[in-house]
DNA sequence: CATGAATGAGGCTTCATTCAT
DNA sequence: GATGAATGAAGCCTCATTCAT
């Protein structure tokens, strides 16, 4: 039959990921790339036609299981803060969005699809935390005089919170006691 | 910008920004700039040998701007909800920060000068931040169980939350409702 | 083409025909033909080494096919006409030898044969063809004023006529006429 | 002011003249250019985008220059003579209209909008040489028992009758003399 | 200063072709 | 034989940057 694989589709992903956060988007190639598999830069051809199409299924991918997650943390005893935890891990997902406005959507159609799809499991994970703030005991518990709009923005925002000097159990503590209960004493201690 | 075969240096920047704003750091071009102003490309030179000298002036320039306001927003009644409102005005500089991975900062020594003297900035806006929380009325008020660099995040943070069907100001006030408040209601209404 | 998972040879001449008369020489590649005769690119190489191999191969066929119908012609009871009718059915023949100068004949020894073997052809049609004009009853009827060798390019020339708003046949009878009796009235009718 | 230009348009015209006559098409690139002309081969970018606007626009020009010769050709005292003499002198307008099937005609707005003018200006010639045919003094000369598009595509194939062993001036008689009478006698000598 | 011209470096892609199974 | 995988060579193209006027 046919030649062992040496790129394994995994390791493109994980590659990918790479480059892009230590580099960022621009320093992306499919020749650096190439190099750290350790395969010529035609080799990745065959496996992709454009690196668009590599970057949007990765980060499609990325989403996907980012989604996913945000069913888990519904799942917890306190939902916002499992929200925010998953945050704490997929802190690079965040990064990897920023990239987004730099990626030319026009560059095949299997890109223009990719980036719809994109732009739908933003939605999907948007209209998941919408869900989650508005349902069960959580709607009860929590103030209805902001729009929803701002308050799942909100707790998206928290993704860029820095972690300085703790562990992310301590960042995860730390956020949700202020996106609980906010910056000020109100009664608290 | 102008007509006049001779650049002014505050076109320059504006056109630096509105660039970079449309299209992102990566479409941000020589070229594109000198048609943005209608001179030559090679004209552009003279006054700034690298365009990582250009763009880092500029974000200097953006940055010092931005710190002299949040000395503004500290003599407010409310000076956290002066910080927000800042925001509000210089969402841009949100982004024009994001492409700060993207730069090339070994491209010369006035690159390398520049992002340190970003860094510090940053560090100064951070650090007047961190003294309008800790001062005054405000230590009064606010919690102190979690760290202030949590807290500073957080605030920064918030620049991120969109701006959906309202004004700027009711963005401002909804924003400041949960920074101060927190999501859940604590005895509130 | 087939969906045999083993190539047929006169497959393989089919599709190398469609695809260069489809889209020309300079869009022929092994990728398309494997995709078109339905098998894998390099199964290709288990039947030709070098893509000029099969096309001088190819080409050598569809000449080696035409000189024959050649001798049919001269059997004809107006030879010149037959010749005509020829270039009718034939016509791509003409397109094939266009693209002789694209061809890369230094490629192989192989290729190196071919190309000669193809002039050899070549000169063999207008020899042919010559031997047409001079020999029987043509040599009494047909002019001697003009050099043999621009009588058989004017013959050979006329493949290049379009052929439209007409029946092959119609076209053959129209061609025919101005090749025999010119383009200017001469007492004719 | 400005550095001296060391391309002369005039000469991207000639240089990629004799790449295509020489090498055909597919081996005409920037690279190959740059080399004959004496430049860098990104320098070539600065006057043409693409290749195929290159190209084309040569194409347009040669085009062009053979109209109006036509023009030239219809004020003889043998019209039709004046055609055949064009073809000798423009032989290779012929070569280089075999191209057109490999010219990427999609690459760019320009070279779409070439490629229209291009089969503009070759109907136009055709229409030149329809005119030439049916009016004036030709008119009564010439048969009209074959079709006017036969006649023209008969006049226009004859560009490819090769020129062997003889002065263009001799081959113009000759093929002239066969265009007019035929290739055989009828009552003449 | 301003400019148009030229260039090199770097990235993108496509294919013919080779290789191991 | 047939195949999928890998590759190198070759061509395409864009831009930052330098240079001579």
């Amino acid at each position: 039959m046919s030649r062992k694989k040496t790129i394994d589709p995994v390791d493109l992903y994980t590659a990918t990921e790479e480059l892009i956060l230590e580099h960022g988007y621009s320093r992306f190639h499919f020749k650096a790339l190439a190099e750290k598999l350790g395969v010529a830069r035609s080799t990745i051809y065959n496996y992709y036609d454009k690196k668009e199409e590599l970057v949007t299924d990765y980060m499609i991918h990325l989403l996907e299981r980012s989604v996913e997650r945000i069913d888990d943390a519904a799942e917890e005893e306190e939902p916002v803060k499992g929200l925010i935890r998953l945050w704490s891990r997929y802190a690079h997902m965040h990064q990897m969005l920023q990239i987004m406005p730099y990626i030319d959507r026009e560059a095949t159609d299997k890109v223009r699809q990719n980036v719809q799809r994109m732009f739908e499991l933003f939605q999907e994970m948007k209209a998941k935390i919408g869900v989650i703030l508005t349902s069960g005991r959580e709607a009860e518990l929590m103030r209805q005089d902001v729009s929803l709009s701002t308050r799942v923005g909100f707790i998206m925002a928290t993704v860029q919170i820095p972690i300085s000097n703790m562990t992310e159990e301590e960042w995860v503590d730390e956020v949700y006691a202020i996106v609980r209960d906010g910056l000020y004493l109100n009664g608290k201690k």
